[in-house]
DNA sequence: GTTATATGGTGCGATATCGTACTAAATAAT
DNA sequence: ATTATTTAGTACGATATCGCACCATATAAC
């Protein structure tokens, strides 16, 4: 894969790159960090988006299924999971077919956790987009997925 | 500022910006991952961010300028820094100005340094981004500004 | 001018993240 | 079947990030 046509990377467009990247980080700090203010103590926004994974995409899922999602190393998960453990958000079991293997499960509280934090986080975020137009949102979204996508393409993890 | 009209949040809205935010946050981190892996051992995307600050916005600003500028605490930008220094990427000299501050001035080698990870760098993220009219990425910027303006208002630090 | 308050920076302790090395179990090779 | 390789998870050490307490200097109040 390599500019295969249908854009062309003008000169312009290396400079926008870094733009864009250099936005992008900074913006997922800002709102990591609010995130974080929201939480109840000793919780961080990676407790919170392992929660809202397993509400999202289903339940029970292996923590190197997990690691993979976040595309973080699996230790790093595997203390993200013991945190959240510790705070009785998440159970964690055997996995049946896999001796290896085990699988996560999220608590009553997990769930309560995850809701009241929606509650007040989403109007937040809403609010700060309220000035973008829908299908501009759905266009930044689109092309960050597309992004996403590529950059796990030539990822090792 | 609150929902200040010109665009509504519709219910669909709001898990718009729960996707949104998710997207940036995995996008931000992988990028994240990629530049670490590109730069010399001991040095991590937080160290380059200064050494590309510096060299865009002007050399000599105070470490706490840095800090709000990244949006981190205070304390993190001091240990930033000491990695920088370590590495005689840039050399801290106190403020003629103000006796409590000191001044932050990128060396050569943190010049060579930022200039030859652009090289590397630039070409791949443009090519992620080769898909994206360029007209699409001006607006992400615009919107990706305008939301963390909004996120930096609010913000204490 | 003296005192109170605010600001810039650092030291320190706690926790998050990550790389390396290791164990156990599953799968492949023979 | 035995052995080699791969994969899931963990233990451990190193460093990054961050909150809190502290000091020095600057600014404001009086």
């Amino acid at each position: 894969m390599h500019n295969s046509g249908k854009k062309s990377s003008a000169p312009n467009s290396l400079s926008l790159s870094f733009e864009l990247f250099n936005e992008i980080g900074i913006v997922a700090q800002l709102a990591r960090s609010k995130l974080t203010d929201q939480l109840p103590e000793g919780l961080m926004s990676s407790h919170f988006g392992v929660l809202n994974h397993l509400i999202r995409v289903g339940d029970g899922p292996t923590p190197m299924k997990l690691a993979s999602a976040f595309q973080v190393p699996k230790t790093t998960m595997t203390h993200t999971l013991k945190g959240l453990v510790a705070n009785q958000l998440i159970s964690i079991k055997p996995c049946p077919e896999d001796g290896r293997s085990k699988r996560v499960w999220i608590t009553d509280a997990g769930h309560q956790l995850r809701q009241q934090t929606i509650a007040i986080m989403g109007p937040e975020l809403a609010d700060l987009l309220s000035n973008i137009p829908d299908q501009q949102l759905k266009i930044m979204i689109e092309n960050l997925t597309s992004i996403r996508q590529e950059l796990d393409a030539n990822r090792s993890r």
